[in-house]
RNA sequence: GUCCCCGUAGCUCAGCCGGAUAGAGCAUCAGUUUCCUAAACUGAGGGUCACAGGUUCGAGUCCUGUCGGGGACGCCA
């Protein structure tokens, strides 16, 4: 209903809403029924027909009517109507009441040919919706702590954010794509002390080591900080350190360097993060760094609010059931009344030294967002973060009354193989396998295709050896491969038909009326799906589903491939009939089209040949 | 103990705000190549949708409970 061309389904349900108002006008309807449940959609078996819609019973309860009856009576109203909308171009339309109620639609060929006729016209912008009507979205993904280089459950959420904010972009919504810094706890002081352990370290590996030539002989390491981060990676930061400052630090108490360290080495690794983002071709529209919030005072000032509306308060929590932490001891903590909002306790703001906790943090980040100007907003965070979801729902429901919502996807794990065989990963014995490592090994439109895949909360199985592989058992190269069929087929038509247009704008009129095989009809439904796959998905956060479809449209393709390799006459490029040609070109580019659009979404680059 | 996610074919998984006879890939079996890319395609067998209730015209889908798997549970992020 909302799509800027070419949503079938969407037409429909107009035209059956609109019978449902002539009916309703002649008296053989109550008025003012409710017809949100109405829908039309493709009937699971295609012999039912092209479309069908529950209409009549849906609303026989309402109209105290028999559905059957009430099928007959909207499908009477529906033959009535005729297909104005430019997209069907004199294409009718057959309505049919079947068994409970269903009224099973089908078109005349002509229907759907204008249908890709459609396609070709609008080009890659295919599938675009209104649905969002440009209200904004902000989608916050990755957020990988800036300790270290991303590891591959980053990249699941980085991809996933990334399709869902495309989705939502093509869907209509204005998104924002925003990456949130922790770089203000704890851990990023434990991040200075191991790069400053590691500058000790390299200085004293100098030849010319002041600390060589002070003593005689090379002083022992210092020993290595509590909550050391072991990573090589680290050696090259404190190298880096070094030449960018010589030995000015070397001896010098940890109150001295500590601040200074902590923002060079923060700046070092979103450095090492942002290659890592660029090599899956992520670009995000803004970072929001928590230390800036914390230094701006952004936490007092939304806790403020709570506080205003008496959802603060020092009281003392009840040990966790179960296991007992080992030092648990009862204390008055300031807490959030999160059990206000559906959360089981009430969550701690302050930590025992005086600090804010990350979630105090975390509430005025998102306090932060909503001012900004996002009442709608999505979270991408790994799994293991699950627990903290209800706490940060409740506290964005209490900091906007109600006003803003804030969605979170949970991405589960992924599991490393190699032909079956599990990567084994280990930060201890040094076998961690980074996110470059994998994304170098496969390419990125490999990478970025598989972790969409699978529905997010579901544990992902990545093997080297068979997302690489070029046959039809991997869906990456397979949704590939129809598209480079496609492109194959382009080019070997711009030799048999030289000197004739061969753009999408020429094939849009060729002779579409021509494409009458089963086979081609099936494709071009199929394309014809593809805005209400966009939408749907797009309403469902689940951009995974778009991975399904193209796989579908590319199965579609494949299977008409073989046939002309049966049956000759059913081959694209048809010698000696320019004019059949044209028409399956025209086909064939609006697989491309769909396949390109989709693969958009993703990030994927469509493949010209393989 | 509490909360969250999950349970669909031998395996890996889809199933679109409830819709008609529950789908795909792999694996198994039987086929297709003088021809636009066989890197593909066709056909066959394979199901107590974990289990038990409930809601209704209709439940894999929604609700309750049980069982099983995974994850999270103050001062980490």
């Amino acid at each position: 209903m909302t799509t800027i061309l070419g949503d079938i389904f969407g037409d429909f349900r107009r035209l059956v809403l609109a019978a449902l108002d002539d009916l309703a006008v002649a008296g053989a309807l109550p008025p003012g029924l409710d017809a949100a449940r109405v829908a039309v959609e493709p009937p699971r078996d295609p012999a039912h027909g092209d479309l069908a819609t529950n209409a009549a019973m849906v609303l026989a309860g309402q109209a105290k009517q028999n559905p059957l009856q009430l099928a007959e009576k909207i499908a009477a109203a529906l033959a009535g109507r005729e297909l104005v909308s430019a997209g069907y171009r004199g294409g009718g339309f057959a309505a049919v009441v079947a068994k409970p109620g269903f009224i099973n639609i089908r078109l005349e060929p002509a229907a759907w040919q204008a249908q890709l006729r459609g396609i070709l016209e609008t080009g890659p912008a295919y599938g675009d919706s209104t649905l969002g009507a440009g209200r904004r979205v902000n989608v916050e993904f990755v957020s990988a702590n800036p300790t270290g280089p991303m590891h591959v459950g980053h990249g699941r959420g980085a991809v996933v954010g990334d399709a869902l904010a495309a989705l939502l972009q093509k869907a209509g919504f204005a998104v924002t794509r925003e990456y949130y810094i922790n770089d203000a706890g704890a851990q990023v002081d434990a991040l200075a002390r191991s790069v400053y352990f590691r500058y000790c370290e390299h200085v004293a590996g100098l030849p010319e080591s002041s600390l060589l030539h002070s003593s005689g002989t090379q002083q022992a390491a210092p020993a290595a900080p509590e909550g050391f981060y072991p990573g090589e990676y680290l050696k090259e930061t404190g190298r880096r350190l070094y030449e960018r400052d010589g030995e000015r630090w070397l001896d010098k108490p940890e109150t001295v360097w500590l601040q200074r360290l902590r923002a060079f080495a923060v700046d070092e690794m979103m450095a090492l993060i942002r290659d890592d983002l660029a090599a899956l071709g992520l670009q995000f529209d803004r970072f929001s760094s928590e230390r800036a919030l914390v230094e701006d005072g952004a936490i007092e000032r939304a806790l403020s609010v709570l506080e205003g509306a008496g959802l603060i308060y020092t009281g003392v929590l009840e040990p966790p059931k179960g296991k007992l932490p080992d030092d648990w001891e009862p204390r008055p903590q300031l807490l959030f009344r999160a059990t206000q909002f559906g959360d089981e306790v009430d969550r701690p703001l302050k930590k025992s030294d005086g600090s804010w906790t990350y979630f105090a943090a975390d509430i005025a980040y998102h306090f932060d967002k909503y001012r900004r100007g996002g009442d709608t907003m999505i979270d991408v965070w790994g799994a293991d973060h699950g627990g903290y979801v209800k706490r940060m729902q409740a506290a964005v429901q209490a900091l906007t009354d109600a006003a803003a919502r804030l969605d979170v996807k949970l991405t589960q794990l992924v599991n490393l193989f190699d032909a079956g065989q599990p990567v084994r990963m280990s930060k201890r014995a040094g076998t961690f396998v980074t996110l470059r490592e994998v994304v170098d090994e496969v390419g990125k439109d490999v990478f970025r295709f598989i972790m969409l895949t699978r529905r997010n909360d579901q544990a992902l199985d990545f093997d080297f050896a068979k997302v690489t592989e070029q046959s039809k058992d991997n869906p990456v190269f397979y949704v590939q491969y129809a598209h480079a069929r496609a492109s194959s087929v382009m080019r070997h038509a711009a030799e048999e038909l030289a000197g004739q247009e061969l753009s999408d704008a020429a094939l849009a009129d060729a002779d579409l009326a021509l494409l009458s095989d089963p086979a081609e009809l099936a494709l071009i439904r199929q394309l014809a799906s593809w805005p209400r796959i966009v939408e749907s998905a797009a309403e469902a956060n689940e951009p995974h589903r778009v991975a399904f479809y193209l796989h579908e449209v590319a199965a579609q393709f494949h299977l008409l491939w073989t046939k002309g390799r049966d049956e000759a006459q059913l081959r694209f490029i048809i010698s000696g009939d320019p004019d059949l040609t044209r028409a399956r070109l025209a086909l064939v580019r609006g697989v491309a089209i769909v396949v390109a659009s989709g693969l958009a979404v993703f990030g994927v680059t469509p493949a010209e040949e393989m």
